[in-house]
DNA sequence: AATAAAAGTTAATCTAGATTAACTTTATTT
DNA sequence: AAATAAAGTTAATCTAGATTAACTTTTATT
C-alpha cells in the first residue's frame, strides 16, 4: 500500500527529516477491511487510531434500544477510532465500521506512545489535529441546539458534499440526530424551494 | 495571585525542572475579571487561553434571535478560551462571560508558541488536554442525540455537582439544550419520583 | 431475468419540548 | 425596609420532529 498520501498530511502540519519518516514508517501497520467490516467494536479496547488512505467509515454507538447513532463519518485523509478508549485502554464507547473498503495506515497505542519520545514533534502534530476536532465538535453541539434539521442539513451537505453522496442517506439523518423518514422530507421541501 | 494550583494541574500531566517551571511562569499574566464581565467577545480575536485559578464562566454563542447557548461552563482548574479563535487568530464564534468574579491565569498566542518551542513537553501536555476535552465533547454530541432531556439531567448534576450548584437554573437550561420553563418541569418531576 | 433484501418515500397520527403568559420567590439596589 | 429587578414556577396551547405503516425504488443475490 501507498503511504504518500500519509506522508503528504503529516507535511501539512510538521516537518520530518528523512530518518524521521523512516521511523514513523517503521512504526505503521497497513491494513485493508472489507466493506461492513468492524475496525472497532463497543465494549472492546481499542488498540490503534487509524489513519484512512482510501475508503469510508461511520463511528457509531448503539443505545439500549439497538438504535444506531453516528458520531462521525471519515474518509481519505481523515482519522478514525475510538480516542476514549484508546487513549486511556478502557473499553470502547463506540463501534467503527467500514461504509466502504477501506485501506488505513494503524498506529497501536504502544508503538505511538514509542513514537512521541523519539519523535517530540509528532505531539505537536497530533495536538494541531486534536485541536482542530475539538474545535469542530463543539460547534457542532451549538448548530444541533441553535439550528433545525432543515438548517443543519444544508451545512452538513455543503461542509461534506463528499460524504453526502457516498453515504447512505439513513446514516445521514442518524448523523443528523433524525430520523430518514424526516430527513426524506426535508429533501423533498429543499427541492420545491428551488 | 497563587500559581501553586497550576503547578499542582500541571504536575498531573508532566514532570518540570525548576527552571522550566520558572520560564513558564515568566510567560504568563495574572488576571482577576468582576462578575458578568466578558473575557472574550463574540467577533474579536482570541488572544488567550486562560486557566481558571477561583470563579466560574460560561462560554456561549448568541445566535441571529438573541438568544444565548451556553457550549460550556468552567470553574477551578480547568481552561475557558475560544480556542478556534485562538488557534487561528480569527473572530470568535463564542462569548466567555464571568458568572462569579474570578482569577485566570493567561497564555496569550505568542507567549504559547515561544513555550511549545522552549519547553516541547508542554505540546504533550496540551495534546492530553484536548483529547480529554474532545472525547467529552463527543460523548456529549451522542448523550444530546439518545437520551431526554431528564436524562441529560440527571446526568449534568451528578458529573458536575458543583456547577449545578453554583450555576443559575436558566444557564443549565441553555447547556442542556432546552427552555429554562421545560427544566423547571423536569425538577419537579424528578422530585416527586422520589 | 426473477427474487429478495435494502434503501428511500409519503402520509396520518402522536409526543417531547417550545412558546406564551401570569404568577411567585429570591436577590439587588436605593 | 421598600422598591425593583432577576430568577424560577405553573399551566394552556402549539409545533418540530418521531412513530407507524403502507408503498416504491434501488441494489444485491440466485
Amino acid at each position: 500500500m501507498n503511504s504518500k498520501p500519509f506522508l503528504d498530511y503529516i507535511n501539512k502540519f510538521i516537518d520530518l527529516t528523512s530518518e524521521e519518516e523512516e521511523l514513523l514508517l517503521s512504526k505503521i501497520v497497513f491494513r485493508r477491511y472489507l466493506k461492513n467490516q468492524y475496525i472497532i467494536q463497543q465494549g472492546d479496547i481499542c488498540r490503534s487510531i487509524n489513519f484512512i488512505i482510501s475508503g469510508c467509515t461511520k463511528t457509531f454507538y448503539m443505545d439500549l434500544e439497538g438504535q444506531e447513532h453516528i458520531v462521525m463519518f471519515s474518509i481519505e485523509d481523515w482519522w478514525t477510532s475510538d480516542l476514549g478508549s484508546y487513549i486511556t485502554q478502557s473499553p470502547a464507547d463506540f463501534n467503527v465500521q467500514c461504509i466502504e473498503t477501506s485501506e488505513l495506515i494503524q498506529f497501536t497505542h504502544e508503538n505511538l506512545e514509542d513514537l512521541y519520545s523519539k519523535i517530540p514533534k509528532l505531539e505537536r502534530l497530533f495536538r494541531k489535529i486534536v485541536e482542530r476536532a475539538y474545535v469542530a465538535s463543539q460547534k457542532r453541539i451549538i448548530r444541533n441546539f441553535s439550528l433545525d434539521a432543515k438548517q443543519r442539513y444544508k451545512i452538513f451537505k455543503t461542509t461534506y458534499p463528499k460524504i453526502d453522496q457516498r453515504v447512505p442517506q439513513y446514516m445521514i439523518a442518524s448523523y443528523l440526530g433524525i430520523t430518514k423518514e424526516f430527513l426524506s422530507k426535508i429533501k423533498s421541501q429543499i427541492i420545491q424551494e428551488q
